[in-house]
DNA sequence: TCTAATT
């Protein structure tokens, strides 16, 4: 049926409205194809993107992708389709990240000093929006062992012009380095976390958790910060883990979304007892027993090998918080309605538009998409809506809120005006 | 100073 040496194909940048039987006479050009699966979110079944693609013949993969790599732009993308082997077909860590470089420096120069360590099968230079360059670039060799040539021969060798220190030559980060850092920027949004979020929930319940999390901490901590004290010790975490897990098989993920969650977990904790055992750190309690990284691992026997582990669902929540406020259109929000208030409330809130003064906020750079139920999801857990019925509450609100990341945008959450004020302009 | 996505 395919080849012995049938390469699969990654195909990316593909519009979020075209599915297996649109692409298909895109790529059937190049010969017969064996199998192509759009990626769809494991809970959500939300279209990722992107695509696998494998053809019967070899060489059909390598025509398409010669044919279609970066030269084309689907309808609705900003970049070009890309059309390369998948990750799973590629032999080990041969991609290298370079800090350090001067912002003048392009693809050319880089390549120049990378190309006497081997065969460079991709250079690229990150670029921010404006097309300026961010000082570092991705470089992949054709082997690992190339790689590992260049790190040695340029790593901290010289420093360039403008840059603050040394060359920085490493491997790339892998995928759960990334998905990591991405972690630590969204506890930098809400300062902290609370490892329930692990919980095989949906995203949207995910996220409505998260703010009941960031209102329970609010309250317990009169506004102030929290402390690495305030913790849990690693044995409860791990209780809570194998509670969360035995207690929610993920196909019952939006059946407890609309219950308040259980009382222990309101406790607030920071995020990097869970990070930790993400990672595989080891610790070990002095008591003896298993500490963070074992729940996520091996302890829990009874629970599938198919099945996500916490470590994954905690990865896919936070992936479901992102995806969710950067592309989730208004209206589309199916599973939100469980964790939206009675209508009494909503009534409620509606008939007080406006709270005294000094408990009205004014929120700029929504994202078009936000509706007042999105809206509502966010700043419930302060108070009654965007008016609030004390000060306390709407400072609350602005200190968790303010500058909180949504897509491209962040909020920008301030007291309203009083009507009387003078204005600017 | 770690891309945009990798079953």
């Amino acid at each position: 049926m395919k080849d012995q040496d049938a390469i699969k194909l990654f195909i990316g940048q593909i519009p979020r409205n075209l599915e297996e039987k649109d692409l298909k006479p895109l790529f059937e050009q190049f010969g017969k194809i064996h199998e192509l699966t759009v990626l769809k979110d494991r809970y959500t079944g939300m279209h990722k993107g992107c695509a696998f693609l494998t053809y019967c013949a070899r060489e059909s993969a390598i025509k398409a992708q010669n044919a279609l790599h970066e030269q084309k732009t689907l309808p609705g993308m900003t970049r070009p389709i890309q059309v390369k082997p998948a990750d799973s077909e590629s032999r080990g860590d041969r991609k290298l990240f370079v800090g350090m470089l001067n912002k003048q420096q392009t693809e050319e120069d880089v390549y120049r000093l990378f190309e006497p360590y081997g065969v460079i099968e991709e250079c690229t230079v990150l670029r921010g929006p404006d097309g300026n360059s961010k000082g570092c670039a991705f470089v992949k060799f054709s082997t690992h062992a190339e790689a590992q040539s260049a790190i040695s021969a340029l790593h901290g060798s010289q420093t360039m012009p403008g840059a603050s220190s040394s060359l920085v030559v490493k491997f790339a980060d892998t995928d759960k380095e990334r998905t990591i850092r991405r972690m630590q920027q969204m506890v930098g949004q809400f300062g902290i976390f609370n490892p329930a979020i692990a919980l095989p929930f949906s995203t949207y319940s995910t996220y409505a958790h998260l703010m009941q999390q960031q209102a329970a901490i609010m309250a317990a901590s009169h506004g102030g910060y929290l402390t690495p004290s305030m913790a849990f010790p690693a044995t409860q975490l791990h209780q809570m883990g194998a509670l969360s897990i035995n207690g929610l098989p993920p196909n019952s993920m939006t059946s407890v979304s609309g219950d308040s969650p259980p009382a222990n977990i309101t406790t607030p904790s920071i995020v990097t007892p869970i990070v930790n055992g993400f990672t595989g750190i080891p610790h070990h309690q002095p008591n003896g027993h298993p500490a963070v990284e074992t729940m996520y691992s091996n302890g829990l026997p009874s629970y599938s090998t198919q099945s996500p582990t916490a470590a994954d669902t905690l990865q896919q929540a936070f992936t479901g918080v992102q995806q969710y406020t950067a592309i989730y259109p208004a209206g589309t929000l199916t599973p939100i309605g469980q964790t939206l208030p009675q209508p009494s409330q909503v009534i409620q809130q509606q008939q007080q538009r406006e709270g005294p003064e000094g408990c009205n906020l004014f929120i700029y750079h929504l994202p078009q998409e936000f509706g007042d139920n999105e809206l509502m999801q966010m700043f419930l857990p302060f108070g009654r809506f965007v008016s609030f019925d004390n000060p306390a509450s709407a400072q609350a609100a602005i200190q968790a809120m303010n500058g909180f990341q949504i897509g491209m945008k962040r909020l920008k959450v301030q007291l309203k005006r009083p009507k009387d004020a003078s204005r600017p302009y």
